[in-house]
DNA sequence: TGCAACCGGTTGCAAAATGCAAGTGGTATG
DNA sequence: CATACCACTTGCATTTTGCAACCGGTTGCA
């Protein structure tokens, strides 16, 4: 499938218009996973090795991602984004947005799309600063209070812990 | 692949994650395609018959699209899009800046992305009451000047004539 | 009235992408 | 020294895609 047409849209399917490569995406943004094998074993959907490590080679051919050896681990590779990468992160958030209004999103995998969709457009510029003093080494801009992925990852466990305890009741019951 | 998990995000992409669906409803929105034929043969990049009725029978099931009979012809579909399917419009536009800003984008393609980014939110939300209008008949929001629909169609116009002039310049030198 | 062009698809088949399980060579850990 | 972990690769079956030809029906026109 080369070159079908240069309109924007149409380019961004042939990067990311698949249905693992913004997967991973969201993993290494929301999840922090920065392994493969945290990519391969980590993740709700279960992708299969091979696919992961095509998906993380074509990504790094595109300049989303790079790929550095671990200093504590010879074996290991630490997946970084690139801005090119972070900049998905526009596209990840409507996404969310989207499937969290119209398909069957679990309360606590949809929490963190609906504080991102409530938080507007100054939470996603905020979290963007964030990956990039995480990915890019930039110095973290200091803001009060708890950080982006603070806040995501609070709003999400407190919706496991809310469904663990009404999956307790629901036993009693 | 079925039920893989209930995240926004990956719900999303078990509908929307392939290379063709969106470029359809692409053409749909900022082409006004709405005929089969239409979407088979105006379109940039060529899709082939059987997959182009596949995808929108899939949309259909999906409540992202819906199909009547066109009283004019009595063989003609007319597909039009539901609230489901409008709210696919930032998406759309996320991922026409991001193609728009990383990718070799031609001009004359490039400039829609361009003006709808620039727009801002504001011209997102004009464009989806005209397309309530166009596809489900609410009545259109008077407003004064052109519509987003013309401001985007004559942006392109503008940019295809800049095109032509400039290979004809470039034959005569 | 006859005929060509157009309508929305379907069918058959080859090629490519995906999914799964097992395997590889090397490294850290107790 | 054994076991577990590391990032992948390989082989193979299944699914999805891409291409071209074809289908019965409709419309416009001479």
């Amino acid at each position: 499938m080369n070159e079908r047409s240069d309109c924007p849209i149409n380019l961004t399917l042939e990067v990311i218009g698949d249905k693992w490569t913004l997967l991973i995406i969201r993993d290494i943004i929301f999840g922090d996973r920065r392994h493969f094998r945290e990519l391969l074993t980590k993740s709700n959907e279960g992708i299969s090795s091979n696919i992961l490590a095509d998906r993380l080679k074509t990504l790094m051919s595109e300049d989303i991602l790079t790929r550095e050896d671990d200093p504590t681990h010879k074996q290991k590779g630490i997946y970084s984004l690139t801005e090119k990468g972070i900049a998905l992160l526009p596209i990840l958030a409507e996404m969310g947005a989207w499937g969290y209004k119209y398909l069957p999103v679990s309360e606590e995998l949809g929490v963190r799309a609906q504080v991102l969709r409530d938080g507007g457009p100054k939470m996603r510029t905020d979290f963007m600063d964030e990956l990039r003093a995480r990915h890019l080494g930039t110095k973290p801009r200091r803001t009060r209070g708890a950080s982006v992925s603070e806040r995501l990852q609070s709003a999400y466990e407190d919706a496991m812990a809310r469904k663990t305890k009404n999956s307790r009741a629901a036993k009693r019951a």
